[in-house]
DNA sequence: TATTGTTATACTCTATAACTATA
DNA sequence: TATAGTTATAGAGTATAACAATA
């Protein structure tokens, strides 16, 4: 059996109350990204849900209304999955009639990408639903805090 | 065949260079927040790799050191995860003789978590190389912006 | 009967190699 | 031969039900 080099001791107010996070965590920028990251993608999750979306599929419905006719390809690197990631979701966008593959090419390997009318329609009604659910996930912070931390996210993601 | 509502004229640069960032994506929190977060967390599991640690088990350790005897029960929550996840993380930690689970509680159902001595002095290098590469991957903010966007999303976190 | 930790299982996400059809 | 899209597959991460030992 290891020897114990600390008493059991606990620092807890009770013993069977949650722990108390780490001070040393607290001071990593990635713990606590990831913690709030977590939060806030469960709500999206939750709000698409209602149209049996998920996140990436509406992502993905964004991009392609705002690059008509683009490559697999490229929207899979503008989402940063694979390209076999993206069969699945364009299957089921395409099965819902929201988005369709056209082979549409000089390359006649690839398909142009594009929404449907359909796809157009929910997609007007899914941006407001999702703004509307991150300024929930965000209520905490005033619109100068808010501003100010997508200022930050942006900076960090694009590195400047 | 779906009719086509709007002509296949991208707005891209070139046919085959990347898609451009959607306007209406860049203005939720959530979708900048995921790809920053995916961004550092990959930084953070590189930096670990070289010890054979995945971020979970680092934070379990550094959870673990700040509250020594814990439940598992305590644990997982205090990690998000479920506790059948994590009986091969805590497996793991103990085969590298990092961890240990000691019978040492009233309740004899429940096992008392601590660091082995090996554990405390490997978390010491750990810490500092997980801070070092918490400021690296974060190297495009200053250091005020780096503490406001920790308070930020520690606020977001805690709902305050 | 309820709870701690565990097993078994399943579903999602992710990543890679191999295949097809075009180039 | 190289590339676009697809298929097959395997590995993580995550979630739930059910079980054994203990309360």
């Amino acid at each position: 059996m290891p020897k114990l080099e600390k008493t059991p001791s606990l620092e807890l107010p009770d013993s069977d109350s949650a722990p108390q996070q780490a001070d040393y965590l607290d001071s990593l920028v990635g713990y606590a990204m990831r913690r709030a990251q977590l939060k806030l993608f469960q709500h999206t999750v939750n709000k698409l849900a209602d149209y049996d979306l998920r996140p990436a599929q509406f992502s993905a419905m964004a991009i392609i209304d705002q690059n008509p006719g683009l490559m697999q390809a490229d929207l899979a690197r503008a989402l940063a999955i694979e390209p076999p990631q993206l069969v699945p979701l364009l299957n089921k966008l395409e099965s819902r009639a929201l988005a369709v593959r056209v082979r549409c090419k000089p390359d006649k390997r690839s398909y142009g990408i594009f929404l449907s009318k359909q796809g157009e329609q929910l997609l007007k009604e899914l941006r407001q639903k999702a703004l509307e659910g991150d300024i929930e996930s965000t209520s905490a912070l005033d619109d100068e805090e808010r501003a100010t931390l997508l200022r930050l996210l942006h900076k960090l993601y694009h590195e400047r």
